[in-house]
DNA sequence: ATTTCTGCAAAAAATTTGCATCTGG
DNA sequence: CCAGATGCAAATTTTTTGCAGAAAT
């Protein structure tokens, strides 16, 4: 329910993905390795918000010995050069999302399921561009997200934890 | 729950923080010892976003050998209870901040000194609950944080990093 | 007396790093 | 060739836990 209004069409998502990171390597000397490609792939490809080992673990189903380490390197990258954004939502572990060509959206995460449901609302992006401007920031990121129980948790008590 | 309006006398949060404290200590079989007033009083005391390194060190200068065990058991508690919030601004640690009798509010974190500002936004919230309501979540929390630079380091560049 | 803590040190869990060895450009 | 990447294991960092002794109710 994404990918509605971007400014170009189709597939602009994946090229402008492309782009910015060729650019980006060719900028830091960077070298675009087997484990890079299938690692980046896969997690564009999976979606959500997978934490490190379990993109290791989708990785590992293509190509048994990528190292954990290497994900870790690649998955810095990929947020350094703004296609993915770590997230914490309280579980230990950080947790990584597709950035390119999407616009920025927040969560609603249901403490007892743990379903994570996506949701953008310009209004209130307006609003915290105008609080950061009345405190003289200038806003290069934000998170956020809303704690509670989902319509099922809500009736039946919560689904069993799993993790 | 603190849905209190702050706008009472002066030491009023520390009287409804004590009694919460009290109520949930008894409801779960808790006893009161040296170290966790000690812990909590300092975590009152100091304020802002602590970590639990921060605040075990606040903690050893009144009294050398409580044990970072303790720190990290007791700020459980009270976030369980309420009184504090979990943080990760991005930093690897998870940072608490005192709770009881505040109203709700969010953060302004600047990328270039770490800076961290507080603000709250009624037509924000009012917005979220908003949201949440559509997707048919019952919220009981909420983060929110914006990333960018303060003013200062809009000018000056960034001041000098001091992990 | 009984139940709940605490300190300590070991254990886990998550992430990073050193290094010898490969590899892309 | 050579800068940069990878794998592996060891090292860090952060948080949790088992347990025996100490405290609180």
């Amino acid at each position: 329910m994404s990918n509605s209004h971007s400014h170009h069409h189709h597939h602009d998502d994946d090229r402008d993905k492309d782009e910015v990171l060729a650019r980006y390597m060719a900028q830091h000397g960077l070298k675009s390795t087997r484990q890079r490609s299938l690692i980046i792939d896969t997690f564009f490809a999976v979606g959500g918000h997978l934490s490190v080992e379990e993109l290791w673990n989708k990785v590992r189903e293509q190509d048994t010995k990528v190292s954990v380490a290497t994900v870790y390197r690649t998955m810095k990258l990929l947020s350094e050069c703004g296609l993915a954004h770590a997230r914490n939502f309280g579980d230990g572990q950080t947790r990584y999302e597709a950035a390119a060509g999407r616009d920025h959206h927040d969560h609603l995460v249901c403490t007892g399921c743990g379903t994570i449901i996506e949701f953008e609302n310009e209004r209130i992006e307006a609003l915290q561009d105008a609080v950061a401007r009345r405190h003289g920031f200038k806003v290069t990121s934000h998170k956020m997200e809303l704690y509670g129980l989902c319509r099922e948790c809500q009736r039946g008590g919560p689904v069993a934890s799993e993790a």
